[in-house]
DNA sequence: ATTATACCCTACTATTTTTGTCAACATTCA
DNA sequence: TGAATGTTGACAAAAATAGTAGGGTATAAT
């Protein structure tokens, strides 16, 4: 039940771009670079999210990209679900097209819903602002230290 | 982020052979039946479970499955970590080896965490008792009505 | 205008994981 | 014995993932 790379390396690119939200756009290879990620498929990755409308870009020289939201306004379950489409153990509690054949309810089917409800409240209560807490947060405890 | 249909499949078959606990070994073909499964997969499956002592195998004729404890002794989490490994949205957060190499504390890890904690907590809350009083709620309910 | 930079888009491929299948063998019961 | 059942390991088809490749388009600096 892993994440595939596209919402691992999604959110690494999105909290990225939220520690520079507000400097203007920022160019993809800097990204790359930074989280160490293939230039070529990071662009996979972002022009999905562009579209979803949580980025914005910005073309030709010094262009890049750049948070549309705050970082406040954006949760990991936005981003993940961009990428990855619903996070579920199974199809489904996502889609009624997918239920077993059985006659009687499904008893798994529960079980599948009940992680799925604990998988949302999750990633929807976390947003990039909250993230960007946590490091700075890491940072303070550092340097107490 | 889907379960692999071992998780799907195996927790199946251990509910099944819960609803026929305490009524002798239960034979493969049967369990495949019922839950429209291929009997050769399964077995592999089954194979895993015995190994890990969540079942007891008798051989030959009148020979089966059974679980190898009470029903309320079997937890969600005991049958698909033994056949998926450990649910986590990431590696490392089961293995250090697998954190990723930046010199800061990494933000998204934190993430992972907080969604493999809550999963944990669903699967490990789940026993197959409570799965076959739900079954019996959904019957109730139906004859009410 | 030219050039460099950077986004945009589509198609393709290698790899890995998943999902089984199959055959030969061991054990038990009637 | 013979039929029913579990045991094991090797193999293979299918699907999903992860990444490559390369051409095209838009923009800004010069
Ligand atoms: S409806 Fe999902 S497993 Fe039965
Ligand atoms: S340590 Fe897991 S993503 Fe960085």
């Amino acid at each position: 039940m892993r994440l595939s790379t596209r919402g691992r390396y999604g959110l690494k690119a999105m909290y990225q771009l939220a520690c520079y939200y507000g400097e203007g756009p920022i160019p993809l290879n800097s990204i790359a670079e930074e989280q160490d990620l293939s230039e070529n498929y990071l662009e996979q990755l972002v022009a999905t999210l562009r579209k979803e409308g949580l980025l914005n870009s910005v073309r030709g020289a010094q262009g890049g990209y750049m948070l549309a939201k705050p970082p406040e306004d954006i949760t990991v379950g936005n981003i993940l679900r961009t990428l990855e489409g619903d996070l579920a153990p199974a199809d489904c509690v996502i889609d009624e097209e997918y239920e077993c054949a059985k006659e009687e309810s499904c008893v798994t089917k529960l079980v599948w819903m009940r992680i799925r409800d604990s998988i949302d409240e999750v990633i929807d209560s976390i947003t990039l602002k909250d993230m960007l807490d946590e490091s700075e947060k890491i940072v303070t405890n550092k340097t107490k230290n």
